[in-house]
DNA sequence: CACGCTTATGCAACTAGTTGCATAAAGCGG
DNA sequence: CCGCTTTATGCAACTAGTTGCATAAGCGTG
């Protein structure tokens, strides 16, 4: 149950349309959750109806145009309610390790190429979110809410080394096994 | 598409009943792959009606017994086919990052602890996979299996590692906020 | 002014994962 | 040998997220 409350923070953060989150979570928001632009108007429509937010008068509501929303008093209540709600934190699942884990079952053939890409990919955020750093927080800015922001920021591009790292680690882990790239492990049969 | 590759890697490593491989998912697979037992004996039917794996001959198949799988080579084949395709890395969501963000608007009351419990239980899970690391991988285990083996086990170690100390990042920023703990930020409205 | 492109909203169907509960056999204690 | 707990398998219903496509207005251009 956490993307409205995605939804309630950035229209809190500044009223938009459907589209205009879409976009915002395709960039900053992007960094700790994700949505297609699908689950947002369905979401929109929800939190209209349960009085959470509302739609900005000032455009009339036809296809094609622009309906930007607004958060309500009920829904800031409803996300302060959830921010302070104790939550377990969720187990990961990470398809690159799992393929990892099955290569030492069935050999690593066409893998390392693969972990060259994501390295790349991983680097390539990486850098999305320094520029974001040096546009978002200058220094000076750090009132409290600057700091928050700043601090989950931070993660994202903390996190973003860490797979660029780990992915180089691996990539030598892979340089040094018998000839990596076209062998199969001791227990794989041939076809 | 993963859970039935991380069923079939799994199965290769160690032939096992439904309930076995619940386990085995709750406890090592579970760093970088978690599913509940539902999941797992849905797909074991589905994984059985397609050929890919079959369940040993060995038991027979009634309510409360055992019913153990192994893999068939079309499954080998499988599996080998999926870790080898290249694949994009899924966007991450993390509700702890979502409710920092929130806090920035609605105000932090409630959140150091949860931070704190966090922290604690990720300290916890840090201990269990270290744990692991010392029974299957000690000096002198290192063959390629056990290499890649070992190279995911060391992603899950440090990917806790890295929460234990953004966590008294964060932790540590709270402290430098104005009176944290029960103000809220400027434009949080009274209600 | 007809055509294609972009912006913007949305429905429907699907896949994946979660939750709650049911069923049944085996082991064990009194 | 009766009831209790544990082990083991499974169905049904639900929530969350994804994919493919439809609709319509605005805008530019030959």
């Amino acid at each position: 149950m956490s993307l409205p409350h995605a939804i309630l923070t950035a229209l809190l953060e500044k009223p938009s349309s459907g589209l205009e989150l879409t976009r915002r979570f395709d960039k900053s928001i992007g960094y700790f959750w994700s949505a297609t632009h699908q689950q947002i108007y369905r979401e929109l429509g929800k939190l209209e109806a349960e009085g959470l937010i509302r739609a900005l008068a000032s455009e009339q509501p036809a296809r094609g145009q622009k309906k930007a929303y607004e958060v309500l008093p009920a829904g800031r209540d409803e996300l302060a309610r959830w921010t302070a709600a104790s939550q377990d934190p969720k187990p990961h699942r990470d398809v690159m390790l799992l393929r990892l884990r099955a290569a030492a079952v069935v050999g690593t053939e066409g893998l390392e190429a693969d972990l060259r890409r994501h390295r790349e990919l991983h680097e390539r955020q990486l850098e999305k979110y320094r520029e974001i750093e040096r546009r978002d927080f200058p220094p000076g800015k750090d009132g409290p809410e600057d700091r928050l922001r700043h601090l989950v920021l931070r993660a994202g591009i903390d996190l973003e080394t860490f797979w660029t790292q780990w992915l180089d680690h691996a990539l030598s882990e892979f340089a040094r096994l018998p000839d990596a790239g076209d062998r199969e492990l001791p227990d794989a049969r041939k076809a």
